[in-house]
DNA sequence: AAGACGAAAGTGGTTGA
DNA sequence: TCAACAACTTTCGTCTT
């Protein structure tokens, strides 16, 4: 692309991210799909003679699987077929469509309820097309290996949407999660970890870095102050003060201390909010950054210029 | 008076026997 | 399966601006 995109047309918000993958330019803080065109015109196959070409083109209606039956249909049997064979084997056939017709119509009956669910939440929290795909699928996988029961199909919904909002690094926060699919934080949590342990996702922690960018942009944060944030992350990345600990608590105090540097105060109970952790966790955080990254001429240099 | 700080007790989840 | 444990929260009292 001769001309990158440098500001998200709908909030302003510079952090833009390319999924190739996707073939999408997201932007991080609204979700909004920027650019959907980033076509790969690269053929990822070679072909040496005919019989592999066969094989290897696909051509067909799009899939997807945002639609409950993604996009296709089996059925056992037209009718007309069927009478066509004896009886015995006729039979038969009757039998496996009814069976057929049960299990598919329970599956596909919940399924559909489920993605009109999710399609609501989604676009509550104006998550990008991508991830809603990716949500749709991973809960359709939950519900064919039986997951669902025993849980309410709303928290499996959300549970998928927060896996699948992880895996394109389009951070949202449990809270978050929760207040748009009105389940509760902890099941939400649960039915998250039960769902990516049982389908085998892996998931690679959230970094702080990601929410950053919209912690900052909501609390009105300027660029500079975002981008100094972002530094102290990786220092404090490098002096291992990010293991083991929750990723949303490092970046609000990170943001917090960054604010103070530029002057731009906030709060520690405005940061606590917008991240969704206690200012108690942002003292902590915050302690731990100035006693590792010695920090402290920073912060006195801002106090000095304020007395003058 | 509001915000920052810190101690203490409680919660939910992970880990290792 | 249970107890120890770490991270985080809630609550509350004290200090600072």
């Amino acid at each position: 692309m001769a001309e990158m995109i440098k500001k998200c047309p709908e909030c302003g918000g510079i952090n833009l991210f390319a999924n190739k993958e996707k073939g999408e330019v997201i932007c991080k803080d609204c979700g909004l799909v920027v650019e959907d065109k980033m076509v790969d015109f690269t053929q990822e196959w070679r072909e040496f003679d005919d019989d592999g070409a066969e094989k290897r083109r696909r051509t067909g209606a799009p899939m997807t699987y945002t639609q409950y039956d993604q996009g296709l249909g089996t059925e056992v049997g037209q009718k007309a077929d069927l009478y066509k064979l004896g009886g015995k084997v006729k039979n038969k056939f009757f039998r496996l469509r009814k069976w057929q017709y049960r299990i598919s119509t329970a599956i596909e009956r919940n399924l559909k309820l489920a993605l009109a669910e999710l399609k609501r939440v989604s676009s509550y929290l104006k998550l990008p097309k991508s991830v809603e795909e990716e949500a749709a699928r991973i809960y359709t996988q939950a519900v064919q290996r039986g997951l669902v029961r025993g849980r309410s199909m709303e928290s499996v919904v959300a549970g998928s949407l927060y896996a699948a909002c992880r895996r394109h690094e389009v951070p949202r926060t449990l809270d978050e999660l929760s207040e748009a699919s009105g389940i509760e934080k902890k099941e939400v949590g649960r039915t998250y970890r039960f769902v990516t342990r049982e389908l085998g996702i892996t998931i690679l922690p959230s970094n702080p870095a990601d929410y950053i960018a919209r912690f900052a942009s909501s609390l009105k944060l300027s660029a500079e102050t975002q981008s100094k944030a972002v530094e102290i992350l990786e220092k404090a990345q490098k002096a291992e003060l990010t293991s083991g600990r929750g990723p949303t608590g490092i970046a609000a105090a990170a943001l917090y201390v960054s604010a103070l540097i530029h002057g731009e105060k906030r709060t520690q109970r405005e940061v606590a909010d917008v991240a969704g952790v206690t200012e108690v966790t942002i003292r902590n955080r915050y302690k731990e950054l100035l006693d590792k990254l010695d920090l402290e001429k920073d912060i006195k240099k801002v106090k000095k210029k304020k007395r003058k």
